[in-house]
RNA sequence: AGAGUUGGCCGAGGCAAUCGCUGUUUACAUCUGUAAAUAGAGGAAAGUCCGGGCUCCAAAGGGCAGAGUGCCAGGUAACGCCUGGGAAGCGUGAGCUUACGGAAAGUGCCACAGAAAUAUACCGCCUUUUUUUAACUAAAAAGGUAAGGGUGAAAAGGUGUGGUAAGAGCGCACCGCGUAACUGGUAACAGUUGCGGCAAGGUAAACCCCACUCGGAGCAAGACCAAAUAGGAGCUUAUGUGUAUACGAAAGUGUACAUACAGUGUGGCCCACACUUAGCUCGGGUAGGUUGCUUGAGGUGUUUGGUGACAAGCAUCCCAGAUAAAUGAUUGUCCACGACAGAACCCGGCUUAUCGGCUAACUCUUUUU
């Protein structure tokens, strides 16, 4: 745990059935532009799946830049949520703001998230 | 100098720092890590519209249906692509555009208009006869006529001239059309000469006819490894159960054989429901993983052949391979302030989107020398 900052595949939530349980059982936390569901898992860091739809941006750029920018910011916050998994999820228009305005909204997103697991 | 035509090339704006992601190699650790080095989206990666490779299935011959293509020659693995040529149309020009086979095989459709749409006499023009008038002046009847008018997408080639009562390919010249021969060309086609007075529109991206081409599905193709659960097959065993039998007064204990049938609970019973139902092996294949997966009709340079598309030879290079899916973020700085847009098995095309920059050849106009 020398390097907080990195980002290997294990901090990734990759198959279907985990994606799954999260979907069938979990709390949520929204913003205007985002949603992210959160989970509690048996590790000792924090997991995170990033779903954009076809519906919210229908072209491939205009995704992977969304997903980037989320994926990004995960890394850099990442410690504050050790033991959980989380999905974040955008929301339709989310492809009409710029970089700064996303990076934003997901900086309150986390807060809120903090928020929530203070209180458990 | 301006306007334009046709190609070719480049393009996450450039630089620096920090933090990250994916592959490969090396080293060290070892059970999937650490460190270093190095590589890391496009001209359209897009639309999925064509054509191939590759894979599996089917068939291995022929026909029908269906789909596609449609001037000629060449290129190619192949094409609906490309190159060269022909024809028609457009442009002063460089050039551009074309679904460019067949309408005398048949069917369908073409409103309305118009006298008439496989032919026609409405107006008009002309002749004859009768009546009439100063007068071939007017009228009627019979006939001739497609030159003129009007309608239409189309009225049986066009212009001129001869001819005629008026007219008419009725004759002639030129143009157009058809046809035969010859010449040039691989061919499409072009040219020359002769002959025919001339053959009634359009529509085949309407059916259709003719010629040629086409088996189907796709990398979620396909191949391999393989937990768990349910179900399947086989073998072994017998602790449960059944039968037989030995000992024993009985409880029970032992032996042999059969059997994974069945047993237990709820309930009076059947049915029903729930729970339990040995071990091993095989087969199957789910989750998951590996592979297919990037060395290829490859790139670059050069020589030769060809008008060209392209082909051949030689040299040289290895240039993304992800898998909920990697190439990003932040800060600083400079400028012309940054378009369209993200690989997903791989190639060849087409189409569409696109802020700009560079470059070659050519055309037109104007000015100067």
């Amino acid at each position: 745990m020398k390097n907080y900052l990195s980002f290997p595949r294990s901090h990734r939530l990759v198959s279907k059935s985990e994606y799954k349980s999260l979907f069938d059982e979990s709390n949520k936390v929204s913003q205007r532009y985002l949603l992210a569901l959160y989970k509690r898992n048996e590790k000792s860091h924090a997991r995170v799946g990033i779903i954009v739809g076809k519906r919210v941006a229908n072209h491939a750029v205009v995704r992977n830049q969304i997903k980037r920018i989320v994926r990004e910011s995960f890394r850099a916050n990442q410690i504050q949520f050790p033991g959980y998994d989380i999905v974040v999820i955008a929301r339709q228009q989310c492809d009409s703001l710029d970089k700064t305005q996303l990076r934003e909204g997901i900086e309150k997103l986390w807060q809120k998230l903090a928020i929530q697991f203070q209180k458990v």
